[in-house]
RNA sequence: CGGGGCGUGGCGCAGCUUGGUAGCGCGCUUGCUUUGGGAGCAAGAAGUCGCAGGUUCAAAUCCUGUCGCCCCGACCA
């Protein structure tokens, strides 16, 4: 492959466009890699095109690998198949709806898992045709209510989606375990620094589910990982280890404090050390906070009360994955109008009970241990509130925030807690889907055998932007080789045979199976061209310039940021081996 | 949906307070010079000032409405 500057459609961009906040948008658009066309949608122009069929490929070859066959499903489909797995309203906004000229509805597709289960129904009905891998790398369309960061968000995006059929739990985790594995090994020959970490199984029966995520500041979602051990999990997913329970007997009997004016945590803790003689912290009072569950199944809302401990708040994105697929919202005014009994600012779980109102509370309040929290009266509090005496909890929640510094709960170490980008996701799906659709193989003793599902998937094109925000300097973008639109970038500078010595080592190097990209404008200035090769980020650059009369060119590794002075008839062989 | 900001040549921006018929940088075209760090000089092409209505002799600028976009929070590859 020979790519010529002076006929690549391509324009690079001096200036950071004004949309742009994180990195990758603004390197692949400064870059001329990709074009907005509307919010969340972009468009790909001949550089990045090929970064992106390049990580298809390396996705392809992987799936390819492990046993998957690819197939292809319309992006355009039809309102039954999301109809039969109550998806069709279930996915709400965020689904692009449209009607054909006879007003029949039709979608874009959000996701297939319907049509795969659809196709292996139609196709398959033996036990002796399973275990299958089918997957496809398609364009995806969710109208998102928020796009952003480029590429990393879009409206619609490429996505490797891949589902395991298999007869039995154990299949099912063979299954899942090859994905595992050919994810791990996607992901490193894309360059991607990623963990894998414990994600939310969700309520619908899934035994486990793990995401890819790759650190980075602008991630969006929270993980933690261990110092000492290898334990990483999504936020959403983080354990809390509980203490021992405590003796009852010998704690202190309950008291009623009067508290004017306490109604939050610090005044609280404040109020209490100057008047009762107390000396406690945030970390010593139960704080206790109201939500309303809604439950789509249902149609019903529960009035449910959270006691967390005093200095940590309760994390709405934990609480609702604990709540799954109940919808959690704040209890408003309005609310606690409707229910005297909660006394805004002052709730203990004493009277809970007594209300009918369920207490669940984080796994740190464990029997036998001892609060200063609400007294149900406004301007009063209690101490001494025992769990297991003073109030009994109806369960345990995770909802309160994960800090960096809480115990592993494998280990006991101290948790770290940074941000990453999910890009990719593997999940033992269970039997929804095949109960919906009625996806059963004929048993060798002639009875149905319901099959279980894994479901898997990769952002593609985010990947490409993963990479471009991990991998960069100050410069432009550093493409590790393997996606790089080209293996080398040679650039003659000025005069003119410069610019043929860089036209005829690219000529050689690409017989010799390089992918090149050759600088051969005529009439730029050489720092124009730096600037661009930088920017462009191709991971070798050879620089066929001023010491062209001595024979030299100058080898660049846009990686190491080495810079070599090196003999013209050697710089093919260089080049081929920096490849290597 | 809640909060913040912005709509002016392809890109980045000024002009708006105090109305007078649009300007700067980059990019683009032509010529000459220049050629190792986003060159110089000269001459050019290119804009419904988001849209609609209003006020006014006159609106990018003032008023009203409307549409769109970006950023921060609730969803997800």
């Amino acid at each position: 492959m020979l790519l010529r500057m002076s006929s690549l459609f391509l324009r690079t961009l001096r200036d950071d466009p004004a949309d742009a906040e994180v990195p990758s948008h603004k390197l692949l658009v400064r870059a001329g890699y990709v074009r907005r066309v509307a919010p969340g949608i972009y468009s790909w122009l001949p550089l990045g095109k090929m970064v992106l069929e390049n990580v298809t490929r390396i996705i392809r070859e992987e799936m390819n690998r492990m046993g998957g066959q690819e197939v292809l499903f319309p992006a355009l489909l039809p309102r039954e198949f999301y109809e039969a797995t109550g998806r069709w309203t279930e996915y709400g906004d965020n689904i692009f709806r449209l009607q054909d000229r006879k007003g029949a509805d039709y979608l874009l597709g959000p996701t297939h898992e319907e049509l795969f289960t659809d196709m292996v129904k139609g196709e398959y009905s033996s036990y002796k045709d399973y275990p299958v891998t089918l997957y496809q790398i398609q364009t995806k369309y969710r109208d998102e209510a928020r796009p952003r960061a480029g590429i990393l968000r879009g409206r619609e995006f490429v996505m490797k989606d891949s589902y395991s059929f298999d007869l039995d739990d154990d299949g099912l985790k063979r299954s899942y375990e090859q994905h595992r594995e050919a994810y791990i090994r996607t992901f490193d020959r894309l360059g991607i620094d990623y963990k894998v970490v414990f994600a939310m199984s969700g309520a619908m029966g899934g035994s486990a589910s793990e995401e890819f995520l790759a650190p980075t500041p602008t991630g969006e979602d929270t993980f933690v990982a261990c110092r000492s051990c290898d334990y990483a999990a999504n936020a959403e997913a983080v354990v809390t280890s509980a203490p021992a329970a405590r003796a009852i007997d010998d704690a202190a009997p309950l008291q009623v404090l009067d508290t004017p004016d306490t109604p939050t945590i610090e005044s609280l803790v404040s109020y209490v050390n100057e008047h009762h003689g107390l000396s406690i912290t945030a970390a010593d009072t139960l704080k206790n906070v109201v939500v309303k569950v809604f439950t789509p199944g249902s149609g019903k809302t529960e009035t449910l009360v959270i006691g967390v401990p005093g200095d940590r708040e309760v994390d709405f994105k934990r609480l609702e994955a604990a709540l799954s697929p109940g919808e959690p919202a704040i209890f408003e005014a309005a609310d606690f109008a409707a229910h005297p009994g909660l006394v805004r600012g002052y709730i203990g779980p004493q009277a809970l009970r007594e209300l009918g109102i369920r207490y669940l509370v984080d796994p740190r309040v464990v029997t036998g241990t001892s609060w200063v929290t609400g007294a149900n009266e406004a301007g009063r509090h209690a101490a001494n509130v025992v769990a297991g005496r003073d109030f009994t909890p109806d369960g345990t929640i995770e909802a309160a925030e994960v800090r960096a510094g809480d115990p592993c709960p494998r280990c006991g170490s101290a948790l770290s807690i940074d941000r990453g980008i999910e890009i990719g996701h593997i999940f033992q799906l269970g039997r929804k889907y095949a109960d919906a659709a009625g996806l059963d193989a004929l048993g060798p003793d002639g009875k149905p055998i319901r099959i279980t599902m894994g479901s898997y998937g990769i952002g593609v094109s985010r990947a490409v932007a993963v990479i471009a925000e991990q991998s960069h300097d100050s410069l432009g973008l550093v493409w590790p080789r393997e996606v790089a639109p080209a293996d080398v970038h040679i650039v003659g500078t000025g005069k003119e045979n410069q610019v043929e010595a860089a036209l005829e080592l690219a000529t050689e190097l690409e017989s010799r199976g390089a992918r090149v990209l050759v600088d051969d404008r005529a009439q730029v200035s050489p720092g124009v061209k730096f600037k661009d090769a930088e920017l462009l980020g191709i991971p070798t650059i050879v620089v066929v310039g001023r010491g062209l009369s001595q024979g030299v060119v100058e080898l660049r590794d846009r990686v190491s940021g080495e810079k070599s002075e090196i003999p013209l008839v050697e710089a093919a062989d260089r080049v081929l081996a920096a490849m290597a």
